[in-house]
DNA sequence: ACCTGAACACCGTTCAAGT
DNA sequence: ACCTGAACACCGTTCAAGT
């Protein structure tokens, strides 16, 4: 069996493919991902994804996966402010990278292992610097919105009550941070929203008057 | 000519065919917005609605154009904190209402005059209430994103330029906020980003020392 | 002036067939 | 085991035709 020429029809994969939909994404937007246009990257036909991808929900879905995984994570004894600033910085630069990311992350039906690997992280960061269970959650939501560009529901947004307890067991040897603000934790959309927002807005006094002291008077 | 039974077929309008899509929208998701979808719920084939829209494109941008203008405006007296938190509120019922709106808003390619409208009495408040062009504009961003539920840019993300000039050009009178700020700030990514975390990472931080002398040590 | 039916170039996905 | 061609039920949109 005669071999073929090097590198001119390497196997397709999970991965192959799933590189292929973001590189098509970040050239084209996301409306360009079509299964038919995925596999023309690929040289191959749309049916042939089919072997390495259960259909289009799941490709996009490998592709946040992707996405989220490239996100950085400062070593553990880092400062916890300097720890969020590199996530931040790192999540920037993502979505700098692939544009279209936040509008896909945000409109995912599911948080999957890799999201939730790393909203862990983030948890943690703030558990460990002394931040409440109920603070860190809240805390999260304030942060991953504007900074980290997108935002994920750990509670059911229709019974507020924790996410699939199958999928919370999973987790409670891996993602410590993310099981404790579960459990311990409530969701009151209200208050955290009065919360964030009453944050913001002494933050933004509080800019104003020392921009007031420190410049001319206009 | 006989008239019709009454009520059985008024006319279609722009505005019923916006209102009919929302409808659809909020009844089983964004991607069930098709015109044929869209035509079946107005009793009238897909076709018939290119008489009062143009394409899909432009109905999703009448569909924005509607959502924004239900966002309340307190009068002009009101203290800015509170024209805030009465905006952030009913932004918020808004995405209640549709929970679709965020991913919509954020999506679509241009700002058009509902939008431009709406961001301008928002500067317009923070303007009055003494803050600089420059940190109106940051402001802005920091609110937007979390307690608005959507960010839109005014300056060109590729080079930073403002806006359209032709648009810009025709919102001197009608837009007085928005206005000054394309003309007055500078948009510096980096500076408004790094801006945006201290203000948030120094709100967290006091609340959690805040946290930690109110309640029981644990 | 407004609505429609047929048609075109696209989708995601199934399935039987190829190697 | 992996890839494909034809087919199906959908898209948005054009256009000639109806009233």
């Amino acid at each position: 069996m005669p071999r073929q020429p090097a590198g001119r029809r390497e196997p397709l994969s999970r991965e192959r493919v799933l590189y292929a939909a973001i590189d098509v994404a970040d050239r084209d937007g996301l409306d360009a991902v079509t299964m038919r246009r995925v596999g023309q990257a690929l040289g191959v036909e749309a049916m042939s994804l089919y072997n390495h991808v259960p259909g289009k929900q799941e490709l996009l879905d490998g592709m946040v996966d992707m996405l989220v995984e490239e996100i950085e994570i400062p070593p553990a004894a880092t400062e916890w402010k300097e720890a969020i600033r590199t996530r931040a910085r790192s999540g920037r630069t993502l979505v700098r990278r692939h544009p279209w990311a936040p509008a896909l992350m945000t409109t995912r039906p599911a948080v999957r292992v890799p999201m939730a690997t790393y909203l862990d992280r983030v948890l943690t960061v703030l558990l460990d610097a002394g931040f409440s269970p109920q603070l860190a959650h809240t805390a999260l939501h304030v942060l991953d919105s504007r900074v980290l560009g997108f935002t994920r529901d750990l509670f059911d947004p229709g019974t507020q009550e924790p996410m699939d307890p199958a999928i919370v067991a999973s987790l409670t040897s891996t993602h410590p941070g993310m099981t404790r603000i579960l459990e311990e934790a409530t969701h009151d959309d209200d208050a955290e929203f009065a919360f964030a927002l009453d944050l913001i807005l002494d933050g933004l006094e509080r800019a104003r008057d020392a921009d007031g002291a420190t410049s001319a008077r206009r």
